[in-house]
RNA sequence: CGGGGAGUGGCGCAGCCCGGUAGCGCAUUCGCUUUGGGAGCGAAGGGUCGCAGGUUCAAAUCCUGUCUCCCCGACCA
């Protein structure tokens, strides 16, 4: 079998851009750091999209669109946010071309009076819009979300991971109290937290940044992070409390119950095109892409096996009852009849694509009254009797979704570990995985570590180990246990 | 943005040092034989050698600039 894949202990880094390449979910583009999402990667993250809209919409969301232009003095106006977010702004300073000999250049008389910047995120515009919409606490909560892309002009970019153009939502919130905008944060992180576990099968911790790894113009950034197959780590998502510093900078302020004029509280909260890196390296193998069930494309794939038309014809009346079946249980079903391709060749090829279960139907089989299904995340094949084969696979694809987790789980398990002093960390953090241990909860000491060891705190988990004890760096006291990574 | 590597039919590569009319494997098209793990034979089509300048009678090859990708750093979802 020619081997197009890379193998993940060769080369972690091409495996996972030829993983991208054979189940042909992105391109690179002309311009440096963007992707062109083909197909086969649009329709998963459109699959992603439709799980959490109808999340976002059971928690009472609502969408809305805010535009992808923002003006220059909108993000200066929120100073831990500017700083944040300066380096890494397209700026639009021209409104057009003008045609010179053999091409197109700036025409210099189209300069914009105010520059507009492409949106990185989009608290500034929205917040000046609540300004306008709300007056009344009679007019809170806002509850809403925004599909879009965002812009931010990285310096190095690796496919889904890091682009510097990239889809996402963003949910932006106003409420009366502290309180209750504290209580959206922890439950969209909730939500992600669910989203990640049960559709993508990626088990995730869930934790509170540190100030350094804080959102800017956040007081606290919430976060899921997940362990990856060369044990790094990944925040795939995160949910911020943004206190009153957006409605305080856009002057939003609302009259309580109490006749009293109050600012808002806020929340924002937003997962990417990233956790599409993150599914590929929880899961893929070096035969190619692994997808979780719930989340694939199609789920099913069936391959007809054929030496001539009048088998070709058989198969094809064989397979169309299961066809129909299978679709009646909500399962996505493809056929693939074409006839240009050998049976090995597809069998390979729908490996790569990671389609959860495949189906060869050949004279064999229809002889004897049987289907041939293999799973992809075992890569197991069985002869079942055609009869059951409906009900078998629904049961399987429910397997799959568990068993991926679990294999998931079990390694980010296995590759968690406690340091008790700095000198086990140090050791321990060069085989990569999650590393608990005590620290100060200084800045310099989280620094230092970062520098001597490139580990960061990923975070502050939210649930775990409480017993307190000693800095492993400084031997000052330390409340609990945080979490420590070197990451993506 | 700094250091290293790379860009040649759709994909993977050779040719470059030492300039002389662009080649291989896979894929594509047609025909025949094939089809239970990436089929075989025969024929055919397809390339501004990343882009822009320059040197030269002549540039994929030499020189300059520039764009994109990969790896390693600094910065970030």
């Amino acid at each position: 079998m020619a081997k197009r894949i890379t193998n993940r202990e060769d080369d972690y880094s091409q495996w996972y851009l030829d993983v991208i390449k054979e189940a042909k979910l992105a391109d690179h583009s002309p311009v440096r750091g963007c992707m062109v999402i083909r197909p086969n990667g649009f329709s998963l993250w459109e699959n992603m999209k439709g799980v959490l809209d109808s999340m976002f919409k059971k928690t009472g969301h609502e969408n809305a669109y805010f535009p992808l232009f923002i003006p220059k003095s909108f993000l200066s106006k929120e100073a831990q946010h500017v700083e944040g977010f300066a380096k890494e702004c397209a700026v639009i300073t021209h409104s057009r071309l003008k045609s010179v000999e053999g091409g197109v250049e700036v025409d210099p008389e189209s300069r914009l009076e105010e520059e507009l910047i492409v949106r990185p995120t989009s608290e500034t515009i929205i917040w000046d819009a609540y300004r306008g919409w709300i007056q009344s606490y009679r007019d809170l909560p806002i509850l809403i979300n925004q599909w879009a892309n965002v812009v931010r002009w990285e310096m190095r970019t690796r496919l889904f991971l890091r682009t510097m153009e990239f889809l996402w939502q963003e949910g932006h919130t106003a409420h009366a109290t502290e309180q209750e905008a504290v209580e959206e944060t922890l439950q969209m992180l909730e939500v992600y937290r669910t989203f990640a576990e049960d559709y993508m099968a990626m088990p995730v911790v869930t934790g509170v940044k540190t100030s350094s790894e804080r959102f800017a113009g956040a007081v606290d950034t919430y976060c899921i992070e997940s362990l990856m197959q060369d044990g790094k780590a990944l925040q795939a998502g995160t949910s911020h409390f943004l206190g009153q510093n957006f409605a305080k900078a856009f002057d939003v302020k609302f009259q309580d119950s109490d006749g009293e004029h109050k600012y808002v509280w806020a929340t924002s909260w937003g997962v990417s095109t990233r956790l599409i890196g993150g599914l590929i390296m929880t899961h893929s193998d070096d035969n190619g892409l692994v997808l979780p069930p719930k989340l694939a494309p199609t789920q099913v794939v069936i391959i007809p096996i054929f030496k001539n038309d009048d088998q070709k014809s058989k198969a094809l009346y064989y397979a169309e009852p299961l066809i129909r079946e299978l679709r009646d249980n909500g399962v996505s079903v493809k056929l693939d009849d074409r006839d240009n391709f050998k049976p090995g060749w597809k069998f390979a090829e729908h490996e790569a694509q990671g389609t959860p279960i495949r189906i060869a139907i050949g004279p064999r089989d229809i002889e004897n009254g049987n289907i041939e299904v293999a799973r992809r995340d075992t890569l197991e094949k069985k002869i079942i009797p055609v009869k059951e084969s409906a009900s078998v696979i629904t049961t399987l694809l429910e397997t799959i979704q568990i068993d991926l987790f679990e294999a998931a789980k079990k390694r980010q398990d296995d590759s968690t570990k406690h340091a008790e002093t700095y000198e086990e960390f140090k050791v321990m953090i060069e085989d990569g995985g999650f590393i608990y241990a005590h620290w100060d909860g200084t800045e310099q000491t989280e620094l230092k570590i970062k520098e001597e060891t490139k580990a960061t705190i990923r975070c502050i988990p939210l649930h775990g180990d409480e017993t307190p004890g000693t800095c492993m760096v400084t031997g000052k006291p330390s409340a609990k246990k945080v979490l420590f990574a070197r990451s993506y």
